[in-house]
DNA sequence: GATGCGTGGAC
DNA sequence: TGTCCAAGCAT
C-alpha cells in the first residue's frame, strides 16, 4: 500500500539521520560517560582496580552499607568488616551480636541484622552469590536498587540501576517536573534505555560518580560534565531545582530518661533492646519509655535498680529519622558486688559493646 | 504508596 | 541553628 511504503520511507530517513548524528557528531550517552569514568572515576576500598574482576562479597557487602549512608562514613565499617569477616561463610558463622557490635555507630541496625541473614542464606548456597537481579532481589535487605548494583557491579550484567545519584541526573537531564517519590516510574523508563550492553557494571558505577562527584545536590560542576549539552535543567539554569521534592514535615520531639548505674569497680549497666523497631537488637542505657512530655521528678521510679540517683546537669539530645529526642540523664553508684537485674548485664568494656550513638552520648554524658 | 528506620557532615 | 542530605529496604 502506497501509505505503508511512505511511512517506512520516512522511518528510514529518521534512522539514517540518527545513525549520522552519532557517527559524526556524538556518540552515544553512555560512551560518553564511560568515556568520562576512564578518566575521573573514584579509586574506592571495595572496588576492583581497572581491569580486574569485582569480588561479589565485597560489592554487596559496601552497597548494604552505601544504603542511604556517605562513603566517607561507611569507608571505616567496610575495613572493618572485612578484616573480621574476610568472607561471606565467616560472616554467616559469626553470632549476630559479634555483627551488631561492628555495625555500632552506622545506623539503620535493620541492615545489619538483614546482612546476617543474608549471609546466612548466601552460605546455604555454598558462599556463592546469585548472579541475577531476581536471584539477588529474594536475598534479606537486598531490593531493586541493591540487586541490580551487585548484578551489573560484580557480574556486569545489564542491569539498569536507579538510586538517589540516577534519580538527580535523570530529572535534570530531562527537566522531571514530577515530584519524587510519584516521579520514579518515569525515572526508571528514562534510565533503562541508557544502560549499554558492554561495560554495564562500568556505566553503573560511573553515572554514580557522575552524580556524586558533577551533578552534585547543591553547585554541580556543570562545566565538566561529560551529559551538559544532553542537560535540559542545565540549558535553563535550573539545576539545582531538580529532583523536585514535597516539602518535609517538621519532626516531632520526645522526651525520656536514662539512668547510668555505675559499679565500685567502673562497670556500667546495660540492656538489650527489643529485636524490632528502633535500635532493634541494639544494646542500651536502661531508661524510661519516650513520650511527649518532659519526664517529672518522679520519673526515677522506673530506674532499673533501687539507688541514690541524682539527675545530671544538661540534657543529651539526639536526632533520629523521624524524630528528636532529648534525654534526662540519672546516675548512681553501687558496690562491686550488686547483681544485675533481669536481662541486664554491668560492662567494663562499653566501647565494644553494641552501643549506638544516642547511648554512647549518654554515657558520655555522665562521666563528664 | 506511606511510614518507620540512624548518623554525622555541609551549608 | 535548623535544614537537607547519602549508593534504600521492609512492611
Amino acid at each position: 500500500m502506497e501509505g505503508g511504503e511512505k511511512t517506512a520511507t520516512s522511518r528510514y530517513k529518521e534512522l539514517m539521520a540518527l545513525a549520522a548524528r552519532r557517527s559524526k557528531t556524538a556518540p552515544a550517552p553512555a560512551e560518553t560517560l564511560l568515556a568520562w569514568y576512564d578518566r575521573h572515576r573514584r579509586r574506592l576500598p571495595w572496588r576492583a582496580l581497572p581491569g580486574e574482576s569485582a569480588d561479589p562479597y565485597r560489592v554487596w557487602l559496601s552497597e548494604i552499607m552505601l544504603q542511604q549512608t556517605t562513603v566517607v562514613a561507611a569507608g571505616p565499617y567496610f575495613l572493618k568488616f572485612l578484616q573480621r569477616f574476610p568472607d561471606v561463610v565467616t560472616l554467616a558463622e559469626a553470632p549476630l551480636d559479634d555483627v551488631l557490635r561492628l555495625w555500632a555507630g552506622l545506623g539503620y541496625y535493620a541492615r545489619a541484622r538483614n546482612l546476617h541473614a543474608c549471609a546466612k542464606a548466601v552460605a546455604a548456597l555454598g558462599g556463592v552469590f546469585p548472579d541475577t537481579e531476581d536471584g539477588l532481589r529474594a536475598l534479606p535487605g537486598i531490593g531493586p536498587y541493591t540487586a541490580a548494583a551487585i548484578a551489573a557491579i560484580a557480574f556486569n550484567r545489564p542491569a539498569t540501576i536507579v538510586d538517589g545519584n540516577v534519580e538527580r541526573v535523570i530529572t535534570r537531564i530531562h527537566a522531571v517536573e514530577e515530584e519524587l517519590p510519584r516521579a520514579k516510574p518515569k525515572i526508571r523508563a528514562l534510565a533503562d534505555p541508557l544502560t549499554p550492553q558492554d561495560r554495564p557494571g562500568d556505566y553503573a558505577q560511573a553515572i554514580m560518580d557522575l552524580g556524586a562527584t558533577i551533578c552534585t545536590p547543591r553547585k554541580p560542576a556543570c562545566a565538566l560534565c561529560p551529559w551538559n549539552s544532553d542537560c535540559e535543567a542545565h540549558a535553563q539554569r535550573i539545576e539545582e531545582s531538580f529532583p523536585r521534592k514535597a516539602a518535609k514535615t517538621q519532626k516531632p520531639q520526645r522526651h525520656g530518661a536514662a539512668f547510668v548505674a555505675m559499679r565500685a569497680d567502673g562497670a556500667i549497666l546495660l540492656r538489650r533492646r527489643d529485636e524490632k523497631g528502633l535500635l532493634g537488637g541494639m544494646t542500651e542505657i536502661p531508661g524510661s519509655p519516650w513520650g511527649e512530655k518532659r519526664p517529672k521528678a518522679d520519673a526515677r521510679t522506673s530506674a532499673p535498680l533501687p539507688g541514690e540517683w541524682r539527675t545530671l546537669p544538661g540534657t543529651v539530645t539526639h536526632v533520629f529519622s523521624h524524630f528528636a529526642l532529648e534525654l534526662e540523664v540519672l546516675t548512681a553508684q553501687f558496690p562491686h558486688k550488686t547483681k544485675p537485674p533481669k536481662d541486664c548485664w554491668w560492662s567494663l568494656e562499653v566501647d565494644a559493646e553494641a552501643l549506638p550513638s544516642v547511648m554512647r552520648k549518654v554515657v558520655e554524658h555522665a562521666r563528664r
